[in-house]
RNA sequence: GCCGGGAUGGCGGAAUUGGCAGACGCGCGGGUCUCAAAAACCCGUGAGCUAGCGCUCGUGAGGGUUCGAUCCCCUCUCCCGGCACCA
């Protein structure tokens, strides 16, 4: 009998496969399969694979096996995210071209999945630091550019000074760098950035598709778009008789406004102070809030403030109230100034206290004690009933709002309006291993895009990379220097690249005509492969990359170039792969690198090791599957060596030797619950259901029975999973023609999958007392009966009266008892 | 602070969503084989009580609904994740 040996099977079928041409996804017309779009979100190639990549490719794997043997058309393509600063930082370290450490990394990870027995179609296979690649890229921003979507503008900006580069707010993490960690700063800059925000109510109500995305991936996107429905009213300023617009969720509360404070770096703020006789106050903490990065406002305090010496009238009572600048307003958010309504916003309340500023309430609790704006402790936000407020008087919420906005409408003072938190998305980067922005200043044309029929702009290779002073590209001594496309004069290449995040946003799209020479990609092959059918990567690209790759989408639907609005209708996010509760890393000296187990146990293994751990979607602590010693013998190697075992004897006693009924039954349940499974991607419970019957397998030969039927179907379900050894049983074992993976999925009989007799609980006041196995159909009376006759339950009900009697045939029966 | 998601043996996790809690696996204990080890195989393994048939307790804590609750409702504790002056 043959032994189990990993490192002898694999690299077999890595070759085979190889020169088998399998994993094609097929183009050909004539193909009339239901096609599937199985997509893992693409890696960035920065050394070999980790376990991370590990589990996710695992599982989609999976997924893409499993509809291949379903009868689809799979396409299940893999590429490269391979622009980047890792690239450029070991250029700088080891004098390495990113170009050169870029693709090394992706030889090694390429040859990594390919050991590891991932079913991509290599013939589609695509980077995006390739000019083929890029070329499209650029000339996607050239058409954002034609709509107006692609833009300049000055405005304060996150700034990482250890990368050198500026970040989107996406990219900041608490203040600090979402890469490096760095705290970031502030800097006011030009550059570019891609208009999300025209798309931030399609990107909140296009959620509604989608119902197969987790919800808190939903939720991240939702709280990141932050969409606030209110007024926009306008204040007067006293002295200088400008108008000062505000934008408030609560225009029920306007008659408790009484302050009005300006974010300090307000452009009116300077005119102001000044005017009132304060910027010697305003200015030191105009320098405090410039110097504290945008996104981090831990030194900042709520009640920080300095009043102007001027004054705002309140458009709906005629009041003037005094002006202040606080740092707690933000420039960047509604209009960079505020109505201020202490009794009903908590910061407005704080603030008030501190100022001694009056606080006058006007909206009431339906219940509860009457608020008092000079004796109450702590602001009112909930609703209530308008009360101080002229002709509302006696309006609830939420109705109330809704009437005045009307009537603000009505008197030209105000109107309904809708805000977000989401920014416009800043796409330049001043680093060298990106797309070049395909832009040339012209002295007397502006901004200039480079024409069709000039991309790519390719990166120059002769670069200084070096950090500091101005960007690689800005420091190349010819590169940037061309003639303008339109007038033919002297002008300059823009020497900003594209943020990373640009090319990942339309990859999918590639790989679908990844040759294609006439645009980003065909749109016959893409209306044939998307939307994607499972998407398949980490909870970290929640928000950046799945909100981009959205807009993207909803771009190019208004380009006419593709005919739906979401790319990705089913999400899945694996857990992270963690050690000890912490996450790996080499600093901590944690790391636990999945290809030195696929050497010594297997590929097949180390993908089972992830798929078995636990649900796909829940963290991974290496430390508590394998134990202190990483390099363990797992589990689910002994299991494939006794799967291995049983199917080969399996195999060599054939169907001569008869196959319990039991063992018959339990192979077709196998199949309905592994299927079951599946669809609903709990590869974990899956598996647990091939271990059982792997175990009866072992019975029913041990007892000298056959078993052959239920090996096969055992070797079929397996395929998906543990690609080689289920290979590797069909074809040398069970001497199958053809792959396993091209085998259909097995189908079970309805008839067998029904239980023949089943155990009929017996029950005495909700506590189990007896098991009987009856008939599966038995009827209600002679479940009663049966349980009424057993020893057990009459010597648990004992003297006392049955008084209920709960029947559930065949499954359970409760007799109730009192006294 | 706000919003999500959790909490089940020594460990990872199951439980057809109101009907046998702990499937399957890891680990551990005992055994077979072996000169020995590894591997393989067999038995046991929630806690307590019991010679035994069995009994009691048990799904973070407390309460409720129900014939019956890991599952539904209320209160609380702790853990993880996201956002954090967004008016």
């Amino acid at each position: 009998m043959r032994k189990y040996d990993a490192s002898e099977i694999e690299p077999k079928w890595v070759k085979i496969w190889e020169e088998e041409g399998r994993h094609r996804a097929s183009d050909d017309p004539a193909d009339t399969r239901p096609k599937f779009y199985a997509l893992d979100m693409f890696p960035y190639p920065s050394g070999d694979l980790h376990m991370g990549h590990a589990e996710a490719f695992s599982g989609g794997d999976v997924v893409a096996r499993y509809r291949t043997r379903q009868g689809f058309n799979v396409l299940h393509p893999i590429g490269w995210d391979a622009f980047g600063l890792p690239a450029e930082n070991a250029a700088i370290k080891r004098g390495v071209p990113p170009a050169e450490w870029t693709y090394a990394n992706i030889e090694q990870q390429a040859a990594s999945f390919k050991r590891m027995g991932m079913s991509f179609d290599w013939s589609r296979r695509l980077n995006t630091c390739d000019p083929s690649y890029y070329r499209w890229t650029q000339w996607l921003f050239t058409k954002f550019f034609e709509r107006g979507l692609a833009y300049r503008k000055t405005s304060p900006v996150n700034w990482c000074p250890r990368d050198a580069t500026v970040l989107a707010n996406e990219q900041v993490i608490q203040g600090a760098c979402e890469r490096c960690g760095t705290m970031v700063e502030r800097r006011d800059l030009t550059q570019w950035f891609y208009k999300i925000t025209d798309y931030a109510q399609r990107l909140v109500d296009d959620m509604e598709q989608l119902d197969a995305w987790p919800e808190r991936v939903k939720l991240m996107q939702r709280n990141w778009i932050g969409r606030s429905q209110g007024a926009e009213v306008t204040f007067t300023i006293k002295e200088t008789g400008e108008e000062i617009p505000v934008f408030t969720t609560r225009p029920d509360t306007l008659w408790g406004v009484t302050f009005f404070v300006f974010s300090v770096e307000h452009p009116a703020v300077r005119r102001l102070a000044e005017l009132g006789g304060t910027w010697d106050q305003v200015k030191p903490l105009l320098d405090k809030v410039r110097a504290t990065s945008m996104n981090s406002r831990e030194e900042v305090d709520t009640k920080d403030g300095v009043f102007l010496g001027t004054h705002a009238v309140n458009p709906v009572s005629g009041e003037e109230i005094p002006c202040y600048a606080a740092p707690y307003v933000l420039m960047g958010y509604g209009t960079g100034a505020i109505m201020a309504v202490p009794a009903h916003d908590e910061r407005d309340f704080a603030f008030a206290r501190t100022h001694g500023v009056p606080v006058r309430a006007v909206i009431q609790p339906r219940d509860g004690e009457p608020m008092d704006g000079d004796t109450m402790t702590q602001a009112y936000a909930g609703e209530g009933i308008m009360t101080n407020s002229g002709p509302f008087d006696g309006e609830e919420t939420p109705a109330s709002i809704e009437k005045v906005v009307k009537w603000l409408e009505q008197e030209g003072r105000g109107k309904g309006t809708v805000n977000f938190r989401l920014r416009d998305w800043l796409i330049s980067r001043q680093r060298y291993w990106g797309a070049p922005i395909p832009i040339i200043h012209c002295p007397t044309c502006g901004e200039v895009a480079v024409p069709e029929s000039d991309l790519p702009v390719e990166l120059p290779t002769d670069v200084d990379f070096e950090l500091g002073g101005e960007s690689p590209l800005a420091r190349h001594p010819s590169w940037k220097h061309v003639a303008c496309p339109t007038c033919g004069g002297e002008a300059v290449r823009d020497t900003d690249t594209m943020d990373t995040f640009v090319d990942s946003s339309w990859y999918y799209l590639r790989y679908c005509s990844p040759d294609y020479p006439d645009g980003p990609f065909d749109p016959a092959a893409v209306a044939k492969w998307m939307p994607v059918g499972q998407y398949t990567g980490g909870v970290e690209h929640a928000i950046l990359h799945l909100l981009y790759s959205r807009f993207f989408t909803k771009v190019l639907f208004d380009m006419g170039m593709v005919s739906f609005t979401e790319p990705f209708p089913k999400l899945m996010n694996q857990g992270q792969v963690i050690y000890g509760g912490a996450s790996m890393s080499k600093s901590k000296g944690n790391m636990v690198e999945p290809m030195p187990i696929v050497e010594r146990w297997g590929a097949d293994s180390v993908r089972l090791i992830m798929l078995f751990a636990g649900p796909f979607e829940d963290d991974i602590d290496w430390k508590l599957i394998a134990g202190d010693d990483p390099g363990r013998r797992p589990g689910v190697h002994s299991w494939l060596s006794r799967v291995f075992t049983a199917v080969g004897e399996a195999a060599e006693r054939g169907f001569a030797v008869a196959e319990p009924e039991g063992l018959v039954r339990l192979t077709h349940r196998t199949i309905q619950w592994v299927t079951a499974d599946l669809e609903a991607f709990r590869i974990n419970v899956a598996i647990s259901k091939l271990q059982v019957l792997t175990n009866e397998i072992r019975v029913a030969l041990d007892g000298g029975s056959g078993a052959m039927d239920a090996a096969r179907t055992l070797v079929q379900l397996l395929g998906p999973l543990a690609p080689f050894i289920a290979e590797e049983l069909w074809r040398v074992d069970l001497g199958q023609p053809d792959s396993v993976h091209v085998s259909a999925w097995p189908v079970f009989d309805p008839v067998l999958v029904m239980d023949e007799t089943v155990q009929l609980i017996v029950q005495v006041d909700g506590r189990v007392r007896d098991r009987i196995d009856v008939a599966a159909d038995i009827g209600e009376g002679d479940a009663l009966a049966l349980a009424k006759a057993s020893e057990n339950a009459q010597r648990a009900v004992g003297e006392r009266e049955i008084v209920k009697e709960i029947v559930r045939a065949p499954k359970l029966v409760n007799l109730v008892t009192r006294g």
